[in-house]
DNA sequence: AATTTATATTATAATCGTTCTAAACTGTTG
DNA sequence: CAACAGTTTAGAACGATTATAATATAAATT
């Protein structure tokens, strides 16, 4: 458990002032044993159904933008109409459960490294990322 | 080049009426020799340019998405803002390039299998998904 | 070939998630 | 504490997608 000052002392680093808005976001998503991955509106609903005072979902929106844009959270595409969060930054993979919407984190006991034979031309690589996709026996597949 | 009659058994085949304008978008999509990745407004961009009737953006979307459903395209998900279909429907990873974005079939010569050593318990995996982003050296990265 | 039925297309409206706006408010600096 | 820049807010605006319901078309039936 982080303390508030310690989130003070996170945004302040970033050139983000700490107003208690960004502060309660702080407090919802670091405060956690194991990392969260969330849409916006899973935010909004924890943080309205926990707290009396409501944050405003354009400060949620900015919120959550401005910690992604500083590093402190990834943006996990699964598919079009869902875009979710996870407060583990490290360069990791996914299952994404079918089933349940839930994403679970891998680590290299899960999936071995992806061996990139050739790139392209002139170009770097800015990232990897693996998703796979899993379902109980009886769903459909694709 | 496939011929008008080849469209027909094929929507025929999976139930679907072969309307012309559903024969129109066969044409557009499945007449290549190379894969082709599209958004719904490049699809529809493409049809109102080359042809002088136009297709109700509507039925576009009908369209796109039963062919998705019986297994004539595939739906990849780049960004929460930017839905891309692939009329190569073969297993294979995309590198996406940042700079232009524009998707990039990868074949075994460029992604390597990857090596899942532990399935969730229970599930059945549906999918694999590598996407490498590439972008020149001069971008940012994160 | 005419009739019936089911399916598809269309323009438009509705919806949903997200971003924009501009006014009010707050944190920071001097 | 005054001034300023940055932040929050409610609500409007936006853009992509989906729903609606009337019309049109394809297929099946007679």
């Amino acid at each position: 458990m982080l303390k508030n000052s310690e989130f003070v002392n996170k945004l302040r680093n970033s050139g983000l002032r700490p107003t208690k808005q960004r502060l309660k976001i702080c407090e919802v998503l670091f405060n956690r044993d194991k990392t969260f991955h969330f849409t916006i509106n899973d935010l909004a609903k924890n943080i309205s159904e926990n707290f009396n005072e409501k944050i405003s979902l354009a400060t949620i929106y900015n919120t959550v933008h401005a910690f992604k844009d500083k590093g402190y959270l990834k943006e996990i595409t699964i598919s079009s109409d869902k875009s979710y969060f996870d407060t583990n930054i490290t360069k990791h993979h996914h299952f994404y459960d079918e089933d349940t919407n839930l994403l679970i984190d891998c680590n290299d006991n899960e999936i071995g490294k992806v061996n990139i034979k050739n790139n392209i031309t002139g170009k770097k690589i800015s990232s990897v990322e693996v998703l796979v996709r899993v379902a109980s026996d009886t769903q459909n597949q694709n």
